[in-house]
RNA sequence: GCGCCCGUAGCUCAGCUGGAUAGAGCGACAGCCUCCGGAGCUGUAGGUCAGAGGUUCGAAUCCUCUCGGGCGCACCA
């Protein structure tokens, strides 16, 4: 159930009602319950009260029981001009608003404030960077990818939504051993060929070489195993560990890997040619990865290079280890004592010969942000599989004592899994971002043509275009933005491709069909607000309701880091501004009704595409 | 072996810090276009909330155990 708190109403229509109502409450209950510290709960449907206010936690200060509570205080509450019927249900305290003066306020500020209503002031003076997406430049994007960046940029808004100043980045993982591989297979089996003769888009191309890589490396492990008189079957028979070892013995004296681990220290030694080549398949895989976002219109203030930062860390490592705060392996490498600190594993921070590790960059990376731009938070939008290493990073950087350490946060969120299990790029087994993008952009297409069958004038087929790929981008975000952030996906292309019911196209089509009628109005030589607005039924309340609420989600999405919260809200007010579509008429309703409506639906209007706004959705005008 | 997470309708998921009769979409079944956009609306069926204990006035929610699944576990990234 949402909660109404004294700072959730802050600033909204909602904020006169239930102050008068807290404030009586604390009066009545003699200071029992104050008023600071009142939370009323929206009603559940079979009450049909509002607002709700559970009694037990009175029952012990006021030595009553919760029944008798609620009794009394319906008749202290039904004074107020806010309230219309306070009754007690049992131990619970149920509440009718009046609806009039609400509705109007509740219109009014979601007309005047239009694609910003929701919006607060309760983060203004944070500085918040979102990191998100982070690709390796050897393969392209994928379906992992796509939540990921629909994931942070909803963030990103939602968080800015609250007043706070936010900047979007990525590190792009442009160097280590597996950015070798597709450069290795590429130089041995490529033959001179580039993504311009081949036609393919740069970062799909180069994808292709690491595949390569792959196959040609399970075929030397196949002669490897051969040689050693190991076949499948035996294989099979291997515990892991056994089975490790081998794995480990053939990396080691492979062929391929020991020439991928040599380019490797060539490029670490920046040999020219190396570095060469290294630039133009990056620079390949940039190029797609810029058409990719360009599609799903995601985009970055900042983009960090590993290839830049992976050798930092070590000052600050040493520094710390200098202090007694890391300690020394007997080999040399450099430990951080989490166990000593809490329950996690020690965190090698620093190899025995010096060299850095991932974590010695992300330190690094971390200590950077946080100087280049002042930020007061640092957010992290990284799969669960990342969970435990994130906590020992931000356990790393408590230990280190950097001031910002606790503004360090993991926006961990759940795995894609297809309905074949995970996905692995190496085995084919991938859902890349642009084909699903394409396919349902042709899909959303051809549903367009069915329905411009009868009549009407055809939009250009430039627009239709247009449509179709904001319909398919609509479909895909809100499918991964509608389940719970931290909840794994099982990503099922029938339901997940499906452009009705709980969808994206749905609320693109709910929001079409209002501006379709807000349209006519204005066609039918225009109209103005009466005062006071004429909504009676308990339909249109049912709406108001939805947007007088709107700027709660949109708080509690943002507080949470999960726009689910507010796309659920989405969905249900164009759930309830359909329900109220299908039995009552609007334009040519009898005034007042008819002009009050139109009022009522512009505010719905603006909530739907200021909601849409934050979740990433361009709401179309026409569908 | 250890750690973290998960198990809610046939399927996919909500259920927010414990609170009233556990909800939605899809699928199934039955309806609704002389009417503002049917990508819509209405209704029906479908649940021992994995199981067993416990805490509490009250548990899908908190604790313990069992079963089932996922992810991760030091000098890979």
């Amino acid at each position: 159930m949402k909660n109404l708190n004294p700072d959730s109403v802050r600033g909204t229509a909602l904020e006169p009602t239930f102050r008068d109502i807290a404030e009586r409450l604390e009066q009545a209950t003699g200071g029992a319950l104050p008023a600071a510290e009142v939370q009323l709960t929206v009603a559940p449907e079979h009450t049909g009260a509002d607002l709700a206010l559970a009694c037990f936690p009175l029952a012990r200060s006021l030595r009553k029981n919760p029944a008798q509570i609620a009794g009394e205080l319906a008749d202290a509450i039904a004074a107020s001009p806010a309230v219309a019927r306070a009754e007690a249900a049992g131990p619970y305290l149920n509440l009718s608003l009046e609806r009039g003066a609400l509705c109007e306020r509740v219109v009014a500020a979601a007309r005047e404030r239009g694609s910003s209503y929701g919006d607060s002031e309760r983060e203004s003076g944070q500085r918040v960077m979102v990191e998100y997406v982070s690709p390796n430049t050897n393969k392209p994007l994928h379906l992992g990818h796509v939540r990921n960046a629909v994931l942070g940029r909803a963030v990103a808004r939602l968080v800015a939504s609250q007043g706070a100043e936010v900047l979007k980045t990525d590190i792009i993982n442009d160097r280590g051993i597996h950015i070798a591989k597709s450069m290795i297979a590429y130089r041995d089996f490529a033959a001179g060929e580039t993504p311009q003769s081949s036609g393919e888009k740069g970062d799909h191309f180069v994808g292709r070489w690491y595949v390569r890589f792959d196959q040609e490396l399970r075929a030397e492990r196949r002669r490897w195993d051969e040689q050693k008189g190991l076949d499948a079957a035996a294989l099979e028979k291997l515990d892991t560990r056994k089975r490790e070892q081998l794995d480990e013995e053939f990396q080691q004296q492979s062929e391929l890997m020991q020439s991928a681990r040599a380019l490797l220290q060539q490029w670490e030694a920046e040999d020219p040619e190396v570095r060469e080549l290294w630039r133009t398949m990056n620079q390949w895989v940039y190029d797609g990865f810029a058409q990719t976002y360009e599609l799903l219109g995601i985009d970055f203030d900042k983009h960090y290079y590993e290839s830049d930062i992976y050798r930092g860390g070590r000052e600050i490592i040493l520094d710390a280890l200098e202090r007694g705060v890391f300690e020394k392996a007997p080999n040399g490498a450099v430990i951080a004592p989490l166990s000593k600190h809490g329950n996690l594993q020690d965190k090698v921070v620093l190899r025995g010969d010096g060299t850095g590790l991932y974590i010695t960059q992300d330190i690094n990376l971390a200590t950077i942000k946080f100087e280049e731009f002042q930020l007061t938070r640092s957010l992290y939008v990284i799969g669960s599989e990342q969970d435990f290493y994130m906590k020992q990073l931000k356990a790393t950087l408590e230990l280190l004592g950097v001031p910002w350490a606790s503004e360090v946060h993991h926006l961990s969120y759940g795995m894609v899994y297809l309905p074949e299990g995970k996905m692995k790029s190496r085995e084919g087994t991938v859902v890349d971002a642009d084909d699903l993008v394409h396919e349902l952009r042709a899909m959303a297409r051809e549903e367009l043509e069915q329905r411009l069958g009868d009549g009407g004038e055809r939009p250009p087929d430039e627009e239709l275009e247009r449509r179709a790929l904001a319909i398919a981008l609509s479909a895909i975000t809100f499918n991964f933005l509608l389940v719970g952030r931290e909840t794994d996906i099982q990503f099922d292309p029938r339901s997940s491709l499906a452009f009705e019911g709980k969808t994206g196209p749905y609320l693109q089509y709910t929001g079409a069909r209002i501006a379709s009628i807000l349209r006519k109005a204005d066609e039918a030589g225009g109209w103005s607000a009466p005062s006071p607005l004429v909504l009676e039924s308990d339909a249109e309340w049912r709406l108001v309701q939805a947007v007088a609420l709107y700027p709660l989600a949109v708080a509690d999405a943002a507080q949470s880091y999960d726009p689910a919260r507010l796309a659920t809200a989405l969905f249900e007010l164009a759930q309830s501004f359909n329900a109220l579509y299908h039995d009552h008429r609007v334009l040519d309703a009898e005034e007042p009704q008819r002009s009050s409506r139109l009022a009522l639906l512009e505010a719905v209007l603006a909530v739907l595409r200021g909601g849409m706004g934050l979740l990433g959705i361009e709401a179309l005008e026409e569908m």
